[in-house]
DNA sequence: CTGAAAGCGCTTACAG
DNA sequence: CTGAAAGCGCTTACAG
């Protein structure tokens, strides 16, 4: 049988309440006492029971990351960005002697309250692009609750959500800029622009404030929907090219996205970066390998993780939360390289 | 305050026992009885206290994925193939009503004993290539504690595990008998193959196989140690090329590998297929989209996380384990398509 | 079908 | 510095 504190106390000719003190390394259990207890705790085997812990101090040192997709998303093939994202946030959390409770969500479930209102974790970090006006109700009711949860993405204005996000319009700008460097006049943009995608937005609006500021028009017609997949971005570029529009480079909202329009634009014999410069946004492990190699935006999810989990544990300490805006990165490759 | 079940027995008129009954759906309870604490739970917002639950009940619901990486990869970038796996498993836990805490292991760590002994988790799932010679006792110690855990990988036969991974030995046969097909017959190797890499071993195992029935030798200079990175392939073809050893096809252990090696040999001025005819393992993702698209024997990601949780909690119940190998798919692309 | 009661294994005031 | 005791919120024999 497992071994209780009460076991441990047993042996050491002591109380359980001193056992468990000299466990928890309280100042008030004698040096020489503690010794001996933690001791035999390492002989015996002795863990303390996190259910009875958690149960007595009300707290479970477990965070919860609740992960969806756009449901048009084969379930099998996750975003890679989002599992890079789950790897840091494991770290971060680790780092910060808390446990993960992973999920995939389903919008229809009652994931918002499912996890801390039964105190199986103390807060929650959402992650996903998604139809937030699909799930604005769920969050004000999180937000209600007193529910602590921090959510990766573009900020949003009318939700009561700390976000930690990467500059959207910013890297949106930098790209676009880069693409008139390289000599581009006429750019595609493939990637889904409504209120319900507001990352895809942001850096639409930076690719927009970019043209305006070199005193170019931005084009509707250059614009395609897709959500965030290879398959999408495929099948919009082919769409753009059916129509016989023509363009000199072309922004993929994301990198799958980006990668996909230039399978579909090699398929029409245009050459990367000869004919068209390409350029996305995240900065996948895919990117590097692609052929040509993607310029793209880089969002450094080693930092969002640990903000992410920094967050959210000074908010469960009591902390105001305060939404951050990340930085992104231009990392120039093959794509865009015309010299 | 959150609602217990108190409050709920006294807005219900009933005793506390009863509102426990009617809430895990015992037939004991009278159909209106029921019907009315379910309304008034759900009115109050109530869940069940997971910690009280799981301390009463002695048990989680809860199963517990450990993750670990080769030494010397990055930390944030984890092997994609293991990323998809950790898609897969946690569709299966949510499919059987069990929750997932997911983590990242240090060798050094108490992992063997943490979530099981401190009833944090029913069982692990052990996840991850690695020396087996080091945490050899580890995994002795675990099944001396009686705790449950299955593991993904090659079948060891003198460890204490249950085990379902891919059929190493027959990718590596079929992958190779391809390679034979297509006009190969001087085939490089990449790929560390020692006691402590049994996935790689198994793989290679299966390509010398093919070789002999074929007549062909076997021919050691052509077998390179890489770990399953890019860069490792990259390095190791460098090496083999650099040694001005030739060969008119590459096995690359993992897909990583051979997209490594495509870059490698790409780089050498050599044209894939042409040249030198390329296979992987795995069909990661960045398969599909290397240029050339990668021949690969996939492993099936999905039914493997299916499989790895039902043996987990057929075990948790009592039965036993069985270890499951299973069979790959050979994926031909244009990587190994010489016509 | 229902209730009173024990107890899961801890943490932490309270008293000394 | 230490111990006796209460109590976290449930589940589940036991008795009716």
């Amino acid at each position: 049988m497992k071994a209780t504190s009460f076991d441990i106390a047993y042996r050491a000719g002591v109380s359980q309440s001193t056992v468990s003190r000299a466990l928890r390394n309280s100042p008030l259990v004698n040096e020489e006492t503690r010794k001996k207890i933690q001791a035999i705790a390492k002989e015996l085997n002795y863990k303390v029971d996190k259910n009875a812990r958690n149960l007595r101090s009300q707290q479970s040192n477990t965070l919860a990351l609740l992960l969806f997709e756009d449901p048009g998303v084969d379930e099998s093939q996750i975003n890679p960005f989002f599992l890079s994202m789950l790897g840091s946030i494991t770290r971060a959390c680790s780092n910060s002697g808390y446990d993960l409770l992973v999920s995939f969500q389903e919008m229809e479930n009652d994931w918002h309250a499912e996890y801390a209102d039964s105190n199986k974790a103390d807060g929650i970090i959402l992650l996903g692009y998604g139809d937030y006006t699909d799930y604005r109700d769920k969050l004000v009711h999180l937000h209600q609750q007193g529910t602590h949860f921090v959510r990766f993405g573009a900020e949003v204005t009318d939700m009561p959500v700390t976000s930690i996000g990467g500059d959207n319009v910013g890297g949106g700008k930098q790209l676009t800029e880069h693409l008139l460097t390289q000599g581009c006049r006429n750019m595609a943009f493939i990637g889904t622009i409504s209120e319900a995608a507001p990352e895809f937005s942001g850096r639409y609006k930076g690719h927009q404030q970019a043209l305006e500021e070199a005193g170019l028009n931005v084009e509707p017609k250059l614009q395609v929907n897709a959500i965030s997949t290879e398959e999408a971005g495929y099948q919009a570029t082919k769409s753009l090219l059916a129509k016989g529009v023509t363009f000199d480079g072309l922004f993929g909202a994301s990198d799958l996205i980006a990668i996909g329009a230039m399978r579909a634009l090699q398929e029409s014999g245009l050459t990367i970066p000869d004919d068209v410069l390409v350029v996305g946004f995240d900065d996948i492990p895919m990117a590097t390998f692609a052929k040509p190699a993607l310029t793209t935006a880089k969002q450094d999810t080693v930092l969002a993780g640990q903000l992410l989990v920094d967050n959210l544990l000074s908010m469960i300490a009591g902390s105001k939360p305060k939404t951050v805006l990340m930085p992104t990165q231009l990392i120039t490759r093959e794509s865009s390289n015309r010299l």
